[in-house]
DNA sequence: ATTCATAATATGTCTGCACATATTATCTGC
DNA sequence: GCAGATAATATGTGCAGACATATTATGAAT
């Protein structure tokens, strides 16, 4: 389960670890002050900053607060912090061994609604592409994904041929690096939705809604439609 | 909307922020290799321990690749990660300006079902205790939790009164700094979680599932299913 | 050509020192 | 006692240099 990849950590990270674990211990209790960090180099023997080095990481894990002057107190709530890693569709499919299938559904190039405008704050009636489309795992419906795209961001965008490659493969090789907003929610099935994924109308699917820019200027909005009974799985 | 919080970064940072900024405008191709910290430091006229700093969290962004000997490449398919912060039900809630409210639906103390206990890695029979209780929001049903806590691993567990303080809130003060599993789901309602939620049966209720351990002993399995419309909102 | 030892190289880490910065503690005059 | 100036202090950041480690490139021997 928690499988030590081998070697115990050296160096800053053993101090952490250290640190970490005197923590858990109550060796320093909730809400207390921990020795700073010059006290603590003399304990480890080591310089003032590899102590830094460690402590800093242990600030990042959310277990204690730093200031300065006041010094490093144990956190009374650590934040619970999970990292989602958000690979391509593809990958996730492939990782699981299974083949992975690819199908559009439509393409429509012309003004987008208005709620779509406004996600990406674009004036009303801005002409976007449209696509629906389909990701298989073992020819099976994985996801649905619901994408419009802003051809004034995208050079080339109009030209691409997307029956044959998902529009987020194109995107993440071509614009690459840009930011965006993550959004995780529930929804439910309606008729079009349940056909493609082929499960029962009503039914309750995972869902994705990403907006991404690229120094401020919109590039994308999806929304990605799981399957039911899809579990996202991540450790904190 | 993308807030600039003030003034621009100095230091390592306005590093960081400047190789971020060459990379996403292509100033380094996907796929190339950057300068070596050697040259960069000598182009931003600091120490190679600075560029290192910098290159550091640039790599942890996922926009590089970093190996000895191989230096540092532009990564081609960056990985999107996102990091969720996990507040505290109350915390959430008051945060958005609105009332919290908490009341316990059942206590129980015995045998778990077989599930429980596998996804515990527990025998099975093993006797938990099982709460069901409510969030809530200005009045209005948040969030619905059904938990399963070890008093094995939680002393004093049995003595708590919950119907006052949430399980949740009382575990944090009292066992913190455990670590866990988070799994992301949606799920139908059925019928005692609608009424419970007050919506309609069958309503897509996203959905969080935890496991926390502290030192590989099993705490609590808390499945949190959140009222219809409930929305996760995280940078990426 | 293939294999294996060896050198070269970029990153990883550590040290000891210095100064910057934020915040708290203390002292002062009123 | 209180407000405001001043000192003290813990962390944040930076530098130059050193060695460690992983990995690639090179050259020698077969």
């Amino acid at each position: 389960m928690h499988s030590d990849t081998g070697k115990p950590p050296t160096g800053w990270q053993a101090i952490r670890d250290d640190v970490v674990a005197r923590i858990r211990a109550r060796d320093w209790p909730p809400g207390g002050a921990i020795p700073h960090e010059a006290a603590l180099a003399q304990d480890y023997g080591c310089a003032r900053s590899t102590v830094n080095r460690a402590l800093r990481d242990v600030a990042a894990m959310g277990l204690i607060d730093r200031r300065r002057k006041a010094g490093s107190r144990v956190a009374l709530a650590p934040a619970r912090r999970a990292t989602l890693d958000i690979p391509l569709i593809e990958a996730e499919v492939t990782a699981r061994g299974q083949s992975y299938g690819y199908a559009l559904l439509s393409r429509d190039h012309g003004p987008a609604p208005l709620a779509v405008c406004a996600r990406l704050g674009l004036p009303q009636g801005a002409p976007l592409l449209h696509l629906t489309a389909l990701h298989l795992a073992d020819g099976q419906p994985h996801m649905a994904e619901d994408r419009w795209i802003n051809p004034e961001a995208v050079p080339g965008l109009l030209d691409v041929d997307f029956t044959t490659v998902s529009a987020n493969a194109w995107l993440v090789r071509n614009m690459p690096y840009s930011e965006g907003e993550l959004i995780l929610t529930a929804t439910q099935a309606d008729a079009p939705r349940a056909e493609a994924l082929d499960c029962a109308e009503g039914a309750a699917l995972f869902t994705m809604e990403r907006v991404t820019w690229i120094d401020d200027r919109p590039i994308t909005l999806v929304r990605q439609f799981y399957a039911p009974g899809h579990r996202v799985v991540t450790q904190l």
